[in-house]
DNA sequence: TGATCGAACCAAAGCATGAATGGTTCGCTA
DNA sequence: TAGCGAACCATTCATGCTTTGGTTCGATCA
């Protein structure tokens, strides 16, 4: 941003309603939907024209803190992507089964184009990911760092397609019945194991090794689904 | 179907509106929206009760020649799937690369799932449509077979995420861009190739052949993005 | 002169209402 | 007992109005 300076000795109207938007947006609070009020109420009650709520919230949407859609609102963070209702249609209809095989098809093939096209910052930010795992106590918090690892890859990918199956695998896991499964399939002695193959897999991102990749992907998911599949059978003879 | 015979007798209701019905259905008549009239509509028009009508919707929906939605209507068919919307939403951002891409690691694991649940009904109806690509003189019927084959084998593997992401993919292909890229890579001499490819597919699928099945998809797919890429070079050579 | 403001208009989205339509239940009749 | 007619329910769609961001224009003031 390069707000000219002296905007600010104005008596404030921009760079004032900026500061002021900015503070509302990262702090934080406002309504759990995070719909900002309106351009014409944000105006009226910091006593400013609407052209300078505009531009504040311009300034505000292409550093990414907010959104805005014409007829519906002013919202923070980014905006909805379009996956979400689709993975909703298809998450009940699908047998757990179905999403670990799929996940064994379409991850190790991330796995392999990140591989081709990761660059050394990438990984650097991998590495950060992987340590956070093994470093979280929480269970919880440690899965969504997992999550967040296995999404970092995607994205690294390259390929939107493949990024979109992905993103329709992610948000099926990411629903209710999914979390209590992995809840239940949890292991402590495993976290070790987990590691490791984490480590083995970015290392492979790392050189380049595509073929590598994609195998220690495979290893590492084949490790998941049988902990999975281990905790369901458990769980239905524990329900018979 | 068993329809009890005896009801025909009766001055034939049922059974006789459901041969009006079925006739009506697979005549290929009606609107271009596929949409048949209201129940009450055919109720009163076949001089029947609403009953009769239903029941005789409900036969034609068991054998998947019809189907229903409340508030909507009845349609000749089978439902739309869901994907139609964010295929369009992403095919504007992909390019051509990222597609083929996608195709030829998420098409040879569903070649390789069908392989391995294929049944010899399933192989026959394959045959089936070979033989309907190979023989088509018209080039863009054919794609359409061709395209059938693609949906058959995707269905036939049995997965539902995997066949959601294939239709994303079926989608994109079928969109306008695709259509005219494809026949710019339209090539006679390769017809004959194809024929052999498409039957060497449905052999590996027909004996279980999962590697072989994977291997000949692959295979096919990168004939296909050859031709297709020799034809984006040309045309681009041409257009400069 | 230049920036800001207020007002008005545009286009997209939401919302409320009513009608259409498949899904269901009831009592009546032959 | 099976069919019929009627009524009711839940979902979907069409319609019109309201909200809201996007845009333009002239007025105002430093």
């Amino acid at each position: 941003m390069s707000v000219t300076e002296n905007t600010i000795l104005e008596a404030g109207s921009f760079a004032d309603v900026l500061r002021q938007l900015r503070r509302l947006v990262t702090s934080g609070e406002m309504p759990e939907d995070g719909k900002l009020p309106t351009e014409r109420e944000m105006a009226e009650t910091l006593g400013v024209g609407r052209r300078a709520v505009r531009r504040a919230l311009e300034a505000l949407e292409s550093e990414g803190l907010v959104w805005r859609k014409q007829g519906k609102g002013t919202f923070i963070g980014q905006p909805p992507d379009p996956t979400g209702a689709l993975a909703a249609a298809i998450a009940g209809q699908t047998r757990a089964s179905e999403v670990a095989e799929a996940r064994l098809y379409i991850e190790p093939a991330l796995a392999g184009l990140c591989a081709a096209r990761a660059k050394p910052d990438d990984v650097r930010r991998m590495r950060v990911l992987v340590e956070r795992i093994h470093q979280t106590a929480d269970r919880n918090a440690a899965e969504l760092w997992d999550g967040a690892l296995h999404r970092m890859i995607a994205r690294t990918a390259g390929n939107r397609v493949l990024l979109t199956a992905f993103s329709l695998l992610d948000e099926i896991r990411a629903s209710d019945v999914w979390r209590e499964l992995r809840e239940k399939a949890r292991d402590p002695g495993s976290n070790e194991l987990y590691f490791q193959q984490h480590m083995q897999l970015v290392d492979c991102i790392e050189r380049g090794d595509v073929i590598g990749a994609e195998e220690a992907m495979r290893a590492h998911l084949n490790t998941l689904s049988e902990r999975m599949r281990h905790a369901i059978e458990d769980s239905e003879a524990g329900d018979d």
